[in-house]
RNA sequence: GGGCGAUUGGCUCAGUGGUAGAGCACUCCGUUCACAUCGGAGGGGUCACUGGUUCGAAUCCAGUAUCGCCCA
């Protein structure tokens, strides 16, 4: 059966990934003939995604690993899955329910929500994993796992089976609490007003956007005045001005309700004598403006803005570092939804503590810092864009803006009274008054700048760094044996500049926030319950005893509503039952012999208390007393889940085989922007959890652009979808393109061009088997040989022979240090350059020759070859050399299995490459000679020789048909001297000549030669210059020095012959 | 502002001390015998700049310029 002229990837593709899976070809420890394993974990795509050129680009990269080390034998296992994407998934499900017009998220409630997202996950949650498979991606889909896996609910769709993932998060958490490595409190993180949940540094995008600086004066405290001064460079008295307030700046004039201090640094003279002052916040019912101090701190810069910068502990990351080095209290304003706060005691009530403070008079925890609303009466309920707008209005109708001529260039364009505040989804229109728009007139200084405003990637909203009770992991305790893994070497991060960026995150990490205000994810494992171990309680009769009179004195005024609750972490109730019954054994009877109940949340919890001591006033029954719990209701970061990622999947804490066999897994593969998210992390709990590194290499890449290098984004409009390159192209095309970009810490940019060339490679691969075939090279009479039983006579069969044994070599030490790119283009100049250029053009003589060993033995090498470039490539283009393996012969496995070959140098033959590589120089120097002089291509044409040395007579006389073939050449003849019009070609240790007097141009002959000469002139120059400079003799190494006087030897024969040749033109010319 | 990195032919990029390569594009020639998704032959770079180290620098060091990424 013929071949076809081309592969069609499109019908044969999804036909041999079938027949793959169908083998089981790609299940752990397939093709397995030696002990050591070879694992690689997916980084597990969300569950919400689709394929996208990032995934292509990694994935591809993990598949060539993957696929060469199976080959090899090792017992390989490349284990895939989704995570499970808190934000993402939870939006997906609830976009679903609102376009179906279902009841929402609220009206669900949590049980029932979970099951919609369940009953999502299992009917979309697959689709990453079949867009991976038509990539060619040879994971062990069987043991697809998924980061909820086991959780409450979970039907087992699409990862069935998986590990119980849900067991070991709930494990990790409660054994790194009980070793101390997490903890709950109270600290800024990013909130996202939308989800009303706090998220990752990862989820929050920093964009630029056109913003404003305010500046307004903040009154000294009883109308004290100092000098303030402005000095030159050279200490110059430039300004000086009596003043009663000091000057700030802010892009957030909203916040200012919460300030706790003015900070200046300590090096700024002009504020030097009003440091430790008290100044007015000028904003508020004036009977109660609040005073705060002004303080000095580092942080402020004495050259930006009026060096003054106001400290807002609660509401902005930089000031929260400063409140904290400061003991400034930090006062939140916001509610969950970024809503001016409307709880708590009235505005004057909380004013008149924050004074108390700000005088020294009291000092306040952080606890009873939050619960202080100071946002004044009138803003509370207003959205913070809103408050903004009233803020600044208020501001500047009291006179306390900074004020400025109409065209101060600060302002940008235009001069406005006063500018609309930022956008927000509230923004309206100003409501300043008309004011005179004059130079002389004096307005507001409101300066129009770009300011970095952070956005949440998948809310959109503006974040709002806010302080609230999280989880957090104690990353300082955790991150030592992180570091000394890859400092000392243990794990190796390529390329090695991620290792300094990794040390430098690493050595000043932050406190990591794993909780999340969500519900789909892993519930805190942390149950609490109300704190009865009231101090100040007391028992009247000393019985151990309550009456009813102590009871209803624990409920009203004991504290329970307002005491701290207490919290047991373990993981499930059962497990903490015991440490609150131990917590409760001292309190007073019946109390102490209360019964353990789970309840939904502390409201519940504190109805049933009373409930249940009502019962107990009645009937004295004090088996009927409960002690009622209720769960952490929040759920843990997803990256939480992930980071165990490696030990979850082969079945942690279990004491699996897998773990045993595949753990520590080998490479990871991933983005450099989720080392710190992702890898850090992994590293730290795996070495926490069970004290082992989690991989010994990290491959990180860069993200994969658009042809430019622009970021691919939906808004510029650049995205290359992978699915419709491969459906354009061939899932083969694609991945040598990946292939051949991954350079080590490169750029990665995907252009359709480069797509079209690889395509194009698979095409001539297709050909030259297709050649290979209708040369009966894959009959059954050809023998299938090992390289070593090979023995082939003819110098170009044993030559290519050690081509390929050289390129396996370069493909494998390629392979081994991550460098793709150069595997991939070794592969493809040895497959094109030198099997289809040379070999298959140079073997075509004896092919179709009559010479029947010669015939036999080419036919048995070039199936071999044939193999070896089908072998070789398959980690890259496993499709197309899948079904060329398939369509050639009857074999015993399927490529996917194929044997890797381990043949050395040991194959290369040196006369068989001097030989081959002399026949080549001869018919290049002639082909180039003849198109040069434009000889018709077609022209078979004489040559004669006047020398030639032993060496090239036998190379010659071996080969002889190969060249007269490609060289256009139908005899040869040996003469004294070149006639006169003669073409001169030159190949090492010969002189050749074409006498085609009555064509050629004895002009563009001279310039051809000329220009040759030209060119040795360089070369020449640069060897003698060498060689004669006796340091270069004497300093550089032997072999150096040898191989520039050989060099220069050739050259200089070069030279001679030319020079003959330029003489014989003479003579005619 | 801090950190990391880049600058090599028209384009995209390799190249860790021995005098510069690839792919694409371009020019010319060529469709009878694997392939026009092809073959043959060519042109094209003072390796960003300035100094230094070295017998020798695209490569190592210092500085300058421009650009990019991350963090603030």
């Amino acid at each position: 059966m013929a071949m076809d002229k081309t592969f069609n990837a499109a019908e044969a593709e999804p036909r041999l990934y079938q027949a793959w899976e169908e083998a089981g070809a790609f299940r752990a420890g397939a093709n397995a003939s030696r002990d050591e394993s070879f694992c690689v974990m997916i980084p597990p795509p969300n569950v919400t995604g689709a394929l996208h050129v990032g995934h292509a680009f990694n994935n591809t990269l993990q598949d060539i690993l993957v696929r060469w080390h199976r080959m090899r034998g090792f017992d390989t296992l490349w284990q895939p899955g989704q995570d499970h994407a808190g934000i993402a998934t939870q939006l997906q499900v609830e976009k679903m329910l609102a376009a179906q017009g279902d009841p929402g998220r609220r009206e669900l409630g949590r049980e029932k929500f979970l099951e919609k997202v369940w009953e999502w996950k299992g009917q979309y949650g697959g689709t990453i994993v079949e867009q991976l498979k038509r990539l060619g991606c040879s994971c062990d889909w069987d043991r697809n796992a998924f980061t909820m896996a086991g959780a409450p609910g979970d039907p087992r769709t699409g990862h069935e089976q998986s590990p119980n993932f849900h067991d070991a998060v709930i494990r990790v958490f409660v054994d790194m609490y009980r070793k101390g490595y997490i903890y709950r409190g109270k600290r800024l993180v990013n909130w996202d007003p939308h989800f009303e949940t706090a998220i990752s540094d990862l989820e929050v995008e920093n964009v630029e956007v056109a913003g404003h600086m305010w500046h307004f004066k903040y009154p000294l405290a009883g109308g004290a005045t100092y000098e303030y001064l402005e000095k030159d460079e050279d200490g110059n008295v430039v300004f000086r001005e009596t003043r009663d307030y000091i000057s700030i700046a802010t892009t957030r004039p909203e916040t200012m309700l919460g300030d706790g201090a003015v900070a200046v640094h300590p090096s700024d003279e002009r504020y030097a004598p009003i440091v430790g002052q008290l100044c007015e916040i000028p904003v508020g019912p004036k009977e109660h403006r609040r005073l705060i101090p002004i303080i000095t701190d580092d942080y402020p810069d004495p050259d930006f803005g009026s060096g003054a910068v106001k400290i807002t502990g609660a509401h902005d990351f930089n000031d929260y570092q400063v409140a904290r080095r400061g003991g400034i209290p930090m006062y939140r304003l916001m509610d969950t939804r970024g809503v001016m706060r409307d709880d708590g005691a009235p505005y004057a009530e909380a004013a008149s503590v924050a004074l108390a403070v700000a005088n020294g008079e009291r000092t306040l925890g952080v606890a009873e810092a939050d619960a202080l609303n100071l946002v004044p009466d009138h803003l509370r309920g207003l959205d913070r864009f809103e408050a903004r707008a009233k803020v600044v209005e208020e501001i500047t109708a009291e006179g306390l803006a900074v004020m400025t001529r109409a065209d101060d260039p600060r302002l940008g364009g235009g001069a406005k009274p006063a500018p609309a505040p930022e956008p927000g989804p509230h923004a309206e229109g100003t409501e300043a008054p008309d004011q005179v728009r004059g130079a002389e007139s004096l307005v507001p200084l409101v300066e129009a700048k770009p300011i970095m405003q952070p956005f949440g990637d998948r809310s959109k909203v503006v974040i709002e760094p806010m302080l609230t009770d999280q989880w957090f992991v104690d990353a300082e305790k955790v991150v030592g044996p992180a570091l000394e893994a890859v400092r000392s070497g243990e794990v190796k991060i390529i390329p090695e500049s991620g290792e300094k960026t990794y040390y430098h995150w690493l050595e000043n990490i932050e406190p990591w926030c794993i909780s999340r205000q969500l519900w789909w994810g892993h519930q805190i494992p942390v149950w609490y319950g109300l704190d009865l171990s009231v101090e100040d309680f007391k028992d009247d009769e000393g019985d151990g005893n309550l009456d009813l009179v102590e009871l209803g004195r624990l409920l009203n005024e004991g504290g329970m509503l307002h005491r701290g609750d207490v919290h047991h972490c373990g993981a499930s109730l059962e497990e903490v039952t015991d440490r609150f019954l131990d917590d409760n054994a001292d309190i007073p009877s019946p109390l102490s012999h209360a019964t353990l109940v789970e309840v939904a949340d502390k409201h519940a919890a504190i109805h049933r208390l009373a409930e249940s001591l009502a019962h107990y006033a009645v009937d004295q029954d004090p088996t009927h007393l409960v002690y009622p719990v209720w769960r952490d209701p929040d759920v843990l970061d997803t990256w939480f889940s992930s980071g165990l990622w490696p030990i979850g999947t082969l079945g942690w804490p279990e004491d699996t085989e897998e773990l045993r066999r595949y753990f520590p897994t080998d490479v990871l593969v991933t983005g450099f922007d989720i080392l710190f998210f992702w890898v850090a992390r992994m590293m730290m709990m795996q070495l926490a959890v069970v004290d082992q590194v989690p991989f010994h290499t990290v491959y990180l890449h860069q993200l994969v652009r658009d042809e430019k290098g622009k970021k691919m984004s939906k808004t510029t409009g650049n995205v290359i979808d992978p699915l419709e390159i491969v459906d354009e192209f061939g899932a083969d095309a694609l991945r040598f393109t990946n292939a051949s970009m991954a350079a080590i810490g490169g750029v990665l940019k995907l252009s359709k061009e480069r797509i079209t060339g690889y395509r194009n490679f698979g095409t001539k691969l297709w050909n030259a088997v297709r050649f290979a075939e209708m040369n009966e090279v894959f009959n059954d009479a050809v023998p299938q040989l090992a390289a070593s039983e090979l023995n082939p006579q003819a110098a170009v069969n044993r030559w290519i022979i050690g081509e390929t044994a050289q390129v396996r070599e370069e493909v494998d030490a390629a392979l081994a240090s991550y460098r793709f790119n150069d595997a991939a283009n070794g592969l493809y100049a040895f497959v094109w350059g030198k099997v289809c250029d040379w070999y298959v053009e140079l073997s075509k003589p004896l092919l179709q020759g009559d010479d029947a060993a010669a015939q036999a033995e080419t036919r048995a090498t070039m199936r071999w070859v044939m193999d070896q470039c089908l072998i070789l490539l398959h980690p890259f283009m496993p499709f197309i050399t899948e079904e060329l393996w398939s369509q050639t012969g009857n074999r015993a496995k399927m490529l996917v299995h194929g044997d890797w070959p381990a043949h050395g140098t040991d194959l290369i033959d040196p006369e068989a490459e001097a030989e081959m590589t002399w026949v080549i120089a001869v018919i290049e120097n002639t082909r180039s000679a003849r198109s040069q002089m434009r000889v018709p291509a077609g022209l078979y044409v004489p040559m004669l020789v006047t020398q030639i040395d032993a060496a090239g007579q036998a190379a010659w006389d071996r080969n002889e048909a190969l060249i007269r073939r490609l060289a256009r050449i139908d005899s040869l003849s040996r003469v004294e001297a070149l006639p006169k019009g003669t073409i001169s070609i030159s190949a090492p240790g010969a002189s050749f000549g074409m006498p085609l007097a009555d064509i050629i141009d004895i002009g563009a002959e001279r310039e051809r030669l000329e220009k040759s000469l030209g060119k040795l002139g360089k070369e020449l120059g640069g060897l003698r210059g060498r060689l004669g400079n006796p340091k270069f003799v004497d300093s550089a190494p032997e072999e150096v020095v040898e191989e520039t006087r050989a060099n220069l030897a050739a050259r200089e024969e070069e030279e001679r012959k030319i020079k003959e040749a330029l003489a014989r033109l003479a003579e005619i010319a």
